[in-house]
DNA sequence: CGTGCGATTGACTTTAGTCAACCATAGTGG
DNA sequence: CCACTATGGTTGACTAAAGTCAATCGCACG
């Protein structure tokens, strides 16, 4: 799984794919809703992501809650704890999910030993920052039907490269309630703006999956440029 | 000035020091208001900001505009350009810039050879992500008030630590435009919003700069809370 | 002394938030 | 197997925050 996603995003050669795969890992699951690390702790291992939806999120001590990102199978979510040491949000399981574990010192050795494989890290970094950017473009300048919109058309995107869509649909793990803390909104606007781009049959949504209906059409609405998650995906391009 | 910078995120010795003296670089300036590279772009070089302050835009195609981030000088705005080829927004000059610029080669080279150095300049790019995500949080959960509240927080700190704050007073070359363009707001809600912070004395606001008044005060009013900055600066801890 | 940009203000509109009820469904325990 | 419960989705009525529009003010600059 790793190595999938490292691949799409970097040419590895046979031997960083051999030196990956012999990177000891630990294998762990966690429950969904349970935190997987929490702010203010400063782990020693990062953790790549199996099986499962996981989100960052961040709290205002009054009980305001923001999901700052999603991250999907083969994502490492916790890749800035190797360099950032305190982590300045907590890291949760939206599913139950299945998490590979890396000691941090494993992961510099095989950094310093495979420039190509740091690269390839170091990109995967790289790109999780570009995908912050355009959330905040989404949470300041898009309305909310645009923004909601938005969030599907990522996810269709980032779902199907890593080889979770199929024809246009997905599962998509996520009550209105998480749905509104990762963009800003509330549950009943979320709802809103989802009824919405169903009334214009651009999207059904049912039972936690959701089937683009019309792919152009969604990606008008929300002026949606792949360009930004830097990935290789059929759907990243003309379509 | 870079540094000064990679010091205070990361321990360098003596050799890297000497290595980063060696890279050799090209002066840029760059005019108020000018890109200095701009989406789309594919650079071959990466820019380290010696004066002036910058700031990465995006744009949706109706003319909507948000600036998601400030980048001050010590900092290399476009180290993301290292790994990810074509750039996803532009930066800009917010006023009259010095740059040097590093071509990629040189900077891969260097990293190469001095793992130390890649670890100062990787980390640096995790800070530039930990700032997008307290920059979500506010977009998303914050007030007009206290998002406001909270970008004076942020750059009095980071300008402090790149010793650019005397006092608890900085220069914020920025007009309310740009303001309200990196707040997501409009400029009147920015108005609004500062006119509020000074009835308040807890900032004074004269002629691109800003005093912080009552410190304690402004942090309570946006829950401000430096640790997702990592850096070192005295403000950013009891004070 | 104009000119023009940016800051400020007031009146009004729009969007999203709030509150509260109700519905649908899935899982639980009898 | 079915009623019971809880969670999440849906809806409507109302509120609040921020946006819009437009006028005015203040300054720096040519």
């Amino acid at each position: 799984m790793l190595i999938r996603k490292l691949d799409s995003i970097f040419d590895l050669d046979e031997e960083d794919r051999q030196a990956l795969l012999d990177l000891p890992v630990t294998l762990r699951d966690v429950a969904a809703g349970q935190d997987i690390v929490t702010e203010g702790d400063e782990p020693s291992q990062c953790c790549i992501v199996l099986e499962g939806l996981t989100n960052w999120y961040k709290m205002i001590p009054d009980g305001r809650r923001q999901i700052v990102a999603f991250h999907l199978p083969g994502d490492i979510p916790d890749l800035q704890s190797l360099y950032l040491g305190v982590l300045d949000c907590s890291l949760a399981a939206n599913t139950p999910c299945r998490l590979a574990t890396v000691r941090h010192e494993d992961l510099k050795a095989i950094c310093r030993a495979r420039p190509r494989i740091a690269a390839a890290l170091w990109r995967s970094s790289l790109i999780d920052g570009a995908i912050f950017r355009e959330w905040i473009l989404g949470m300041g300048r898009r309305s909310a039907r645009e923004n909601a919109a938005h969030l599907l058309c990522e996810m269709l995107v980032r779902l199907d490269a890593a080889g979770l869509a199929v024809d246009h649909q997905f599962a998509l793990p996520l009550t209105q309630i998480e749905m509104a803390d990762a963009l800003g909104l509330t549950p009943v606007s979320v709802n809103r703006a989802l009824q919405d781009l169903r009334a214009e049959r651009l999207v059904a949504i049912s039972r936690r999956s959701v089937r683009i209906l019309d792919w152009a059409g969604l990606k008008r609405v929300c002026h949606f440029d792949p360009a930004y998650l830097h990935c290789r995906s059929a759907l990243a391009n003309a379509d």
